[in-house]
DNA sequence: CGTATATCAGTCAGACTGAAATAG
DNA sequence: CCTATTTCAGTCGGACTGATATAC
């Protein structure tokens, strides 16, 4: 593989004149990004969630009760964060940590019922929220997008250990 | 079926299943942006700088010379850490700070010529991290993408003072 | 007067690191 | 011995708040 891209472009010449800050790929998704978490945020906190403990009870539903290690890898939480999540979690009663009898370094996070309901709710204040954020796209341009990120995402995320 | 607010949907009934983690928008936009955040911080700290020196430098490039409270305004750092970031660039010369002649609560910011020197190797530099993010993506694809993200932005910005 | 500017002193969630204890 | 899991104790950049001094 070439490497030579990166900061090895030609300084004399004009060369291509640099996007202007506006249309920075990379700037857009962090301003962009900033706005979803900030309505994400300030949904959830009308209901004393965070968007971490939606992502591990939607996980919990996809997958089924998991080790914290293997919610880690699926969230994309640190294992480090995760601990304070589950502590949360649990003491809401909405997931139970019990210790896995076939690995005894492992908890096995389980969602209770109080939790599936808890989730529901959350469901419906997030759909709400994709709403907002996504108002000025009709249906096809939202798949679109959904689709470009979810590309970016798998693209960069293969192969990807987080620690 | 009355179309209720946030949060208040029936809880009778199936209604829509919730979107899968994977292709919730929000979540799509801060993974992305995240993994974007990362590549270009990686990159301008080999170069010792941070995103906001480039967004200062590079509005100070489109904009002219500018008070502090402006290219707050036009970057999107809150005034308060600009104040930081301002010293920074003046310390190695970059920018210079100067009392506004002609309203004296104003610092005028005027970029240096080793400022324009910096700014040129940041582009070339951030130029590849685009590249890198934007990989899986064609040449459409990205448009696309940049006009979708554009088009939010704007419409969440607009009218929004930020304190 | 009220408003805007620049600065400072903080808080806060979230990303990330390092190391310990334990178990495979 | 080496690796994986959970947990704890931190660091760090970045978002955001409030207060103050000053000038319009």
């Amino acid at each position: 593989m070439s490497e030579k891209e990166r900061g090895g472009a030609a300084d004399a010449g004009p060369g291509e004149s640099p996007a202007p800050l506006r249309e920075l790929p990379s700037r857009l998704l962090s301003l962009t990004a900033l706005t979803a978490d900030r309505l994400v945020n300030e949904a959830l906190a009308s209901l004393d969630a965070r968007k971490w403990h939606y992502a591990v009870l939607a996980t919990l539903r996809e997958s089924g009760p998991a080790s914290q290690a293997a919610l880690s890898r699926r969230t994309g939480v640190y294992r480090s964060d995760l601990v304070a999540v589950i502590n949360e979690l649990a003491a809401s009663g909405y997931v139970e940590r019990a210790p896995d009898p076939g690995d005894r370094r492992r908890n096995v996070i389980t969602m209770t019922s109080p939790g599936r309901a808890r989730l529901r709710r959350l469901d419906t204040l997030l759909a709400g929220v994709q709403d907002e954020l996504l108002a000025p796209l009709d249906e096809s341009e939202r798949e679109q997008l959904t689709h470009l990120l979810g590309r970016l995402l798998e693209y960069h995320h293969a192969g990807q250990a987080m620690d």
